[in-house]
Formats: structure tokens, sequence, C-alpha cells
DNA sequence: ACCCAGGGTCATA
DNA sequence: TATGACCATGGG
């Protein structure tokens, strides 16, 4: 397994630079651990603005519930999800984890595991890949889990922190190094990435032109102090 | 009209 | 192992 070392000290200079810019976030955004599990499903690769919607959609329908996403049939189910986007994927997707955790045992079964044993039986649900799991285990699981999605591979690699080809798995063990086991910094970290990738994410009048994907010269220049 | 979102799977080489 | 295609709506 290659091996990568973070600065923990420039890594906490960026999350108290976050902090400080934009205030805490709560997250995750939701009144239950399942709900939580499925806006980290209906978010791939989805702004969470439409996931609000097709959660409201669910929850309209009184199927924000295991078993009744499971009663719903696929097109019904489809039809909800669809301002979420990829809504015929994502029914299914659903679906398979609802199966999971109704057999796991529910909730009440699952927040008995121990974390590494979540995480494979997460991963192994199809459509649930490393940052879903992880957005689970750290959101409505609790547990110390670092995140990394592409926002934080960009904004670190911008920060000269990591090249930014680096593997998920490596990232995530490095930053976990470096930053201690700690629920609550990780949870405020990834907010923050996310509400600062949002807030400067295209080109503003104040910035300079963005020559990475959807960084922000400004507001990485801001942040690097 | 174009770009892209809080990814993951699958086929191909 | 490593790219590429594919999924699909809706806001900027």
């Amino acid at each position: 397994m290659t091996e990568l070392r973070l600065p923990a000290k420039r890594l906490r200079g960026l999350h108290d630079r976050l902090l400080a810019r934009y205030g805490p976030q709560h997250w995750w955004p939701g009144d239950s651990a399942f709900e939580i599990m499925v806006g980290a499903v209906l978010t791939q690769n989805t702004a969470w603005t439409h996931v609000e919607r097709a959660i409201d959609n669910l929850r309209r329908a009184g199927a924000l519930d295991p078993a009744r996403i499971l009663q719903l049939p696929s097109e019904r189910l489809a039809e909800l999800l669809r301002p979420s986007g990829y809504f015929n994927i994502k029914a299914r997707r659903l679906k398979h984890f609802c199966a999971w955790y109704l057999d796991a045992g529910g909730w009440d079964a699952l927040r008995e595991r121990d974390t590494q044993a979540l995480r494979a039986a997460l991963l192994a649900v199809h459509g649930v890949g490393p940052e879903t799991a992880d957005d689970m285990l750290l959101y409505a699981f609790e547990r110390p889990v670092f995140v990394i999605d592409a926002y934080t591979r960009r904004l670190f690699a911008r920060q000269g922190l990591i090249s930014g080809d680096e593997g998920y798995e490596v990232l995530r063990r490095a930053c976990e190094q470096a930053l201690g086991e700690d629920v609550a910094l990780y949870n405020e970290f990834h907010a923050l990435i996310v509400a600062h990738a949002k807030a400067h994410c295209r080109p503003r009048p104040d910035c300079a032109a963005c020559p990475v994907g959807s960084g922000c010269s400004y507001a990485d220049r801001v942040l690097a102090g």
C-alpha cells in the first residue's frame, strides 16, 4: 500500500481558514440517519438542491422508509426520483440499498457493527462506492471516516498538498492519519470544502479565470493565506 | 447554447 | 490498471 504523509498543520490551517470564512455548516442535511443515507445515494454527481426535491417527493409519497421504497414499482420510484437525475439508475441503487438495510436488521442492528465491517458491507451494495459509503459512515453512523470527493482532491492539489492522482484509499488514510480520529472535524471539514466549492465553483467578476475545472484561483489564493 | 453537479458501474485494451 | 461510455435533470 502506497503511503502518503500529509502535513497536519497545513491541513488544520486550511480547515480553520475555511471555517473562519464560511462558518459551521451543520451537516448532513436530513432528519434521520436513513434520510441521510438516501441522500448520499441520490447526490451522486448531482447538485444537492435537486436531491432535496427527490427526497421531498419520497416524503410526500410516504416512501421515506426502506420497506416502502422496496414496495414501490420501479417506474413509480424512478418518477419520484426524477428531479435528482439518473432516476432509473438511482431507483435501482436505492432498492439495492434498502434491501441490504432491511436484511441486515435495520438501523439498530447496523449501528452495532464496527466501522470496518460496516464499510465493507456498504461497499458490497450495488451502487454504493467509496464516497457514498463514507458519507454514510461519517454523517449517518458518525464514524471517524474522512470523505474524499472531487472537490477535496482538487482543492488539496491546488494547495500543493497532494499531486491529485492518488487513489481514494491513499488519500483517505493520509487525511485520517494527519488529523487523528475526530468525527466532528471530519464532518465540518468536508462540509466546508463543499461550501467553498459552491461559493467559488464558477468564474465571478472578482475571480481570475479558473485554470482547473470548476476551481477558482481567487478563492484558492485567499485560502492560501 | 454550453458546462457541470456533494459518483458508480461496466465494457474494453 | 486504466481510460471511456453511460446514466439524465436542471441551474448558472
